[in-house]
DNA sequence: CGGTCACGTCTACGAGTGTAGACTACTGCG
DNA sequence: CGCAGTAGTCTACACTCGTAGACGTGACCG
């Protein structure tokens, strides 16, 4: 991390806006993962910062733009997808299997996405979320022809893992065991990476 | 349709608490489908069903109890799997393609589902209810071992095709050809029923 | 030491929530 | 015709929500 978000030696931070602003995003980016954004309070955001409620409308806006600003931050360190393209099913699925584990904290910018998408603003913001810093990023990683619906599709996957593990937390795939899950997950992934244009004439398509 | 929802001639309904309850829930099916456990209100299912709030609580208890129902009602008819073993992953893949259309309703009880799970007391029903219903009867139709993490592996992939195509509507899996998404499915369902109980020695697993 | 301005809080409002209890009105039966 | 029971409504309560405006207060600068 960097230092700028230094904390105060007297154990009460001192009329600093920057690091106020910066404890409210992280206290907003904590509870609207926890609660998603119809159930985190503007008061329970601004409790878990240490100032009033009212100085979250004052940095932010108001609770929309607050939101909008926690997707951003959440999303910015890319948490599952590799960068490495080569490696990118194998890494990709082995951290997904890693971070959605029982033991693992849940604070993910899945789990922001999944618990918030109930509002149409906050899918709204989302989805531009999600198109500027992952969707993009995995299109150009993906090779071959029509990457951008692969990579979605990719991200389709990953989301609904994480919902069945972590938010639903179905028992079977929860207990599952880490490994064997990596494995299953290294298969679907390099499906999708290894673009088969049209590969295997499935001409029986009905409708 | 069942005859039991007949409605009145005389254009209103006149007291038949059979058929009030069952339009009560129908509203609720949709309410909840449309704006989620927390978003969909008492007196919202209410209007929808041409009664008043209280009505709801009268017939149902709490809201809680409601959405209960609505959730063992909406998964019910299965919609998506297919009841077929052997061409079990060719028809899921096609029905859950044409279902997420953007021309097609979005009623159905995995958008429930996802706009409802960010109540904790939600997920808890949901979770018994994709148990009792899709998942125990999934489990059953995939052959080989550890059935039941794959059928959950298989409904996060379902799950997950909701949410980014008619939840959040990322464009270019929205916009994406019908038969090169049921082609994609199609392929990526294969991996999951036919098990591959530890193929390719990936033997390197940590842990 | 005193002014000044930004940082932060307090009170409050209007709307909306789920739910409880009392009340009305209609239907069917004797 | 009158009684009874049930289908349905009305009013209300206690609460939470996001947000607006007025107010206090501490730190820096001269």
């Amino acid at each position: 991390m960097t230092a700028d978000t230094d904390e105060p030696r007297d154990g009460q931070r001192r009329r600093d806006a920057r690091a106020t602003r910066e404890a409210i995003l992280n206290s907003a980016i904590e509870a609207f993962t926890r609660l998603g954004y119809d159930g985190a309070g503007v008061r329970e955001v601004a409790g878990g910062a240490g100032v009033t409620a009212m100085l979250v409308n004052r940095y932010f806006g108001s609770k929309e733009q607050l939101f909008a600003e926690a997707v951003d931050r959440s999303f910015t360190p890319r948490t599952v997808v590799s960068d490495d393209p080569s490696a990118l099913s194998e890494r990709t699925a082995a951290r997904l299997a890693a971070r959605t584990s029982p033991e693992a904290d849940d604070l993910d910018p899945f789990v922001l996405m999944l618990r918030s998408v109930a509002s149409p603003r906050a899918a709204e913001i989302i989805r531009a979320g999600i198109e500027k810093h992952v969707g993009r990023h995995l299109t150009d990683l993906l090779p071959g022809p029509d990457a951008a619906p692969r990579a979605e599709l990719l991200l389709s996957l990953i989301a609904g893992v994480w919902l069945m593990r972590k938010v639903i937390a179905t028992p079977a795939l929860t207990d599952m065991d880490q490994g064997a899950l990596t494995r299953q997950l290294h298969d679907l992934m390099e499906v999708l990476v290894n673009a088969p244009p049209s590969t295997s004439g499935g001409g029986s398509d009905g409708s």
